[in-house]
Formats: C-alpha cells, structure tokens, sequence
DNA sequence: CCAAGGCAATAGAGCGCTCTAATCGATTCG
DNA sequence: CGAATCGATTAGAGCGCTCTATTGCCTTGG
C-alpha cells in the first residue's frame, strides 16, 4: 500500500524531482522527451501526486468550502450544482459540509474549513452568528449564498426576497383576489424580507387592512398549522402566499382536508420553486430564484478575490420571476364567500 | 493573513514544538502547568492546527470520502446523515463530492479522493465500472452502499431488495388485488433485484400469468408513461407496484388525470419511502430502507478495516420493512372492474 | 572565437507538522 | 550512596511536494 512518490518517479525516468512537479503542473519549458520519460514513469509506477504534500508546499489548496445549511433542501442542492460547475471549470475542488459537522460541537464546521486551509468559504443560508462570520473572513475570503449580511469583509448572493413576495401578492391580486394571508417562514434565512414584501406590496395594492399573517417556519407541518389558523376561524382568505414551496404543500394538504377545492375554492402559492413544486401532482405556482447562476456566481466572487485581489464587498442581486401553474386561479365567486358566516 | 504556526506557539509558551504537538494531539502525558502555557499561548496567538501538515506527517487523514451518486435523491441524503453521524463519533471528517466532481472527466471524484489521501471511501450507489472501483480498492478500503457487487475486496451495504418487493406484493396480494404491474427501474442501481423480487413474489402467489412489467427509469416522467401504458391499453391492473417513489408519484398524476380514484380504482405503490412519500399530500405506501442506519454501518465497516484490519469481505444486508399509507386499498368491486371492455 | 542570452534541468531549502529516540531530572531501591 | 527507573520534555529527521536560484548547454551576434 506504500504509494510511490516523485521520487521514485524521477530515478524511474532517470530525471531529477523537480523535473516530474513540472511535469504534473503542466508546465511550458519541459522537452518533449524528458515529458513523456516523466509522465511513462509515472504510469508505470500508478503514481498519484499527493495533494496534501503539493497544498501544503504551495500554500494554495485550490479547494473551497462549499457549506450546506439542509442537505435536504432542494433549494440548496441546487445552488450547490451551480457551485461546483463553476468551481470545475476553474480547476478549483469542493469541500461539502453541513452545518453539524465536525466532532459534535467540539469544532464547528468553518472551523474545520479553515484548518483545512480552504482557499475559499461559500455559506449558503448559514444560521450562524455575525461575529462567527467575521472572525473567519479575516482568514480567507466568504460569499454568503442566500443571506444577506452587511459587513464589508464578506460578499453576498441573494434574490430581492421583496420583489418576489411582491410578484406573489401582485400575481394573486391580478387575478382578482383581495382577502390574500401569507404564511411566513419565522426567523429562518428569507422569511423576514419575503414577510416585509407582502406587506408593503399589499399596501401599495391599498390592501392594508387585509394584511394577515400567520406564523410558518418553512416545514410543511408549518404550513398544515398556519392552513388550519387561516380557514378555520372567521373569515377565511381567498389566497394564501406560502413562505416557500413546502409550506405551501402543507397548506395545499390541510385546505384539501377541509374539502375545499384548490384553486377553485383557494388559491395557494410557494416559494422557491423546487422540483417538487414542479411535480405534475403538486402544480404549485411559485417564485423562482435562478439557484445554479446564483452558485456559479458565489464561485466567481470568491476568484475575484482571490485572484484579483478585489476587496470592496459585492452584493449580488438576482431577480426573483413568477412561475404559474394550476394552485392559483380566480378567487371563487363573491355570493359563495358571503354565505358562510 | 499569515497564521501563526506551531513554532510560534511554542516560543510564546517558552516550550518545544513536539510539546505543543502533544498538546494539541491531547496526549496524556503533559504536565498541566505547560498543558495550559500552551493552550494559553494558542488562544492568544489564534493558532490553527493546519490539517494539511499534520496529514502530511502522520500519514492518517482522518477523512473519509463520499461519493454521492445524485444530490437531488432524497435516499442519499439521508444515508450521508447517517454516514456524518457515525464518523462524526469516530473522529473522521467527510469529504463529499458527486460523481460528477473533479475537472469534467480529466479526474474523476475517486481518483480526487484518494490524491487527498483520504482513509476510507464510501460510494453510495455508483454507477461505477468495476474495475474502476477494484482499482482503487487495493489502494484504500471501499464501502459500496446501495449496490451489490461480489469482489472480495469491498464490503457492501444494501437492503434485500428482493425481500422488499415481495412485501410490497404481498400487501397489495393481502388487500386483494391479483392483478398487480410492476413499472421497473432499468438499468439503474436497484432495479433488477426489485423487478426480480416482484417477480418471484408474483410465481410465489400463483399469479405467474398476471406477471406485467413496463419499463421505467427511476423518475417522475417514467411513472406517468409507465402508468399511461399500463391504464390506457387493453385490460388495466388494480395495483402498481413503482420500482421508487418518484415513479410512484408519476403514475399517481397519470391516474389522477385519467379520472381515477386512488386507492378506490387503483392502489400505487412506491419504493424507498423518501420524505416526498411521506408528504400528507401524496401519502404513499412504500417500502422503507433504513438509510440512516445503512450509513451507520458503511462507516462501521470502514474502520473495521482500518483499526481491525479486517480483510475478509463483510455483505451487510438490512431488512426492508413495509410503511403502508392511503395509496393502496382494495381493489374496486369486481363488477366495476369488467364493465370496461 | 568569445561574451551574451535563452532555455532546459537541477539543487536544495523550506511548507508545518508528527514521531522516534534521546535527554533530563526526580524518585526509588538495593 | 550510586544505579536503575520513570515520567516529562526535546532534538531532529522526515512526510512529499513546490519554488527560487543556479547550473549547464546550446544558439546567436559582434
């Protein structure tokens, strides 16, 4: 199992071990001859360069941290595919880890990173606290991949959370409905701006007095409770505006439950716009945010600064755009909604 | 940016390096008095072990690969929490990557893994050449999870899929559908043994002449042509049996769009029982697969190998186990049944 | 014909750590 | 009281590579 060295490749080609790193590297100024001697040496031998010796040499590990909030959520998924189609085509490896990782608690997950001597840090939707993220930026550069943070050492790649939530409720009201609830995400990475989008949408649209919202937490469980809050007491919506495509479903669920029939009877919308929202069995209307861009950006900001040496901080914006499907219609008839109080 | 290094730590203390390396290694006999200069000195510096050097010297990386056949399939996702909980208990870091990692087909993730040298590997359902993966085998110990393959020198953890379709057979036998279809899984990891378990199971009943199988792929879109087949031509059956969820959930959309009742006109069953299945809205009955405990025991067996030196081939084969929801039911009353010529 | 220049190849000093063997006091014991 | 013992500490030789400076060698031009 011992594995053979450079060494052992340069006395096999009869060349001097400086010679075979060239060589590896792929550099210009090696003779024709001396290359292939090198490189049939090497095959011969099963020789495998060793990246911890060549990173530590270098100082450079051309490998990024890529960390994953949810494995679970699509949404990062995603991202993620974005990243590392980026992150290929500039010779640079991956490093994936979620939040947890690392000996329980003993070493966090940046931490361990950062001993790793990444050359770079890509958060998606981190939980983490502010100063933890700071104190790591002064060691190597971080993007933020779908949270914002306004401090100059890290940059950040979001959607306009508000112009989403905004062509939600616009989406909805174009459609005839007034009586529109929003089921927000609580405190987790989103809910916040795509919260305070609904509500000033519906006060640009006049509607002030039909803003209503129930609490979520972008589970579907969240969206059976905040469902349940919505229909069940009083006056119930004609729309509902979900905080992501999960909630969404767990609304879908519960108003079905109650037999009312969606979007006859309800329209519902998510956000995100998951593969599951796309199944032909869900049909959700949702927002859309462009994931895979918004990786292969996060990847490109991380070289700017690596590369370039660029240090102001980049906020990167994407837009967030409709996706209609069959959860969202005209809301039922007036007569029919008066009759039931 | 320059960090502080292990010798730096030391002149601060007023000790050697090998005493900070024992320190840091939380060896145990140090005396406490430089045990804590040391520490102290660490914390005041802000000193980072770097991994790279400390892998280069000791010839141990601590780190496991895993390679993880699709990022989207919820299965994986779920037997990498497993996997990071086992090896996060041992002291091992994860190293993730897709099959598809590494520059576009110049070095393909294995090869990638083990110029970092990594301990172990774990390849969750690979699609793989054999010899590719015997290769690396001589070089480092190899889990395979999710695929069989009889070389001695990897182990494998999988779940009787054989034993899995028959139970899904058995239940649709048991609420009295004869007439039971198979959409199978192709080519891909895990579709021949169930379309042989279902089989089996079908001859095991006596029901050898009521034995169909349309060919799927493991996806949505498979299950509604597979199921588009199966109800649109000639006699339909009572019960699908889908070779996995997603193929489930395709057929469920096909049959909803057809007109029918499910489980009133047609039970659907599905594989894996990913959390899609479990989705209220979907509420599918499916064959589950403790993915988390498979993961467990991939990391299990690697360090069997590697603290062990266990050489012996270990086949690790879990039970699958039945999760029944309101997919299936009883087939429809017979008369109904042959009013459709 | 010789100095200058250019290119291919090499020597050798690290990179930051681990680990074996050696050292050094302080005990213990015959 | 000196030898043996033992735990704590250290010296120093790597681990397998990169990279700067240097060495040769060949071409070129004056």
């Amino acid at each position: 199992m011992a594995q053979p060295t450079m060494d052992d490749v340069a006395r096999v080609a009869g060349v001097s071990r400086a010679l075979v790193s060239l060589v590896m590297r792929e550099a210009s100024n090696v003779s024709d001859r001396r290359r292939q001697a090198v490189l049939e040496a090497a095959a011969e031998l099963g020789y495998r360069p060793n990246i911890l010796a060549r990173n530590l040499a270098s100082r450079r590990t051309m490998t990024l941290g890529v960390m994953i909030n949810d494995l679970h959520n699509p949404f990062f998924a995603e991202a993620v595919d974005g990243i590392q189609a980026r992150a290929d085509e500039a010779g640079y490896q991956l490093l994936l880890a979620t939040e947890r990782t690392g000996r329980s608690g003993q070493t966090d997950a940046i931490e361990t990173f950062l001993r790793f001597r990444v050359d770079g840090l890509i958060l998606t939707g981190p939980r983490l606290p502010t100063p933890e993220i700071r104190a790591a930026a002064d060691t190597c550069p971080i993007v933020l991949l779908g949270r914002t943070l306004r401090i100059p050492e890290v940059d950040t790649v979001n959607t306009d959370e508000r112009i989403g939530a905004r062509l939600a409720v616009r989406h909805l009201f174009d459609l005839g409905h007034r009586e529109i609830a929003h089921i927000d995400g609580g405190r987790g990475a989103g809910g916040p701006p795509r919260r305070a989008g609904y509500e000033r949408a519906m006060r640009e649209l006049g509607l002030d007095d039909a803003i209503r919202i129930v609490e979520g937490n972008f589970t579907e469980e969240g969206g059976v409770r905040g469902a349940d809050q919505l229909l069940t007491g009083g006056t119930a919506p004609t729309a509902i505006f979900a905080a992501n495509d999960l909630t969404a479903v767990g609304a879908l669920d519960r108003a079905e439950d109650l037999g009312l029939d969606v979007p006859g009877d309800l329209s519902i919308m998510g956000y995100d716009n998951t593969a599951m929202a796309a199944m032909h069995h869900m049909s959700l209307t949702t927002i859309d945010q462009p994931r895979e861009e918004m990786g292969r950006i996060a990847v490109d900001l991380l070289l700017e600064r690596l590369d370039d040496d660029r240090t102001a901080a980049i906020r990167h914006v994407a837009t967030p755009s409709l996706v209609t499907r069959s959860s969202t219609g005209p809301p039922p008839d007036p007569r029919q909604l008066q009759s039931d109080p």
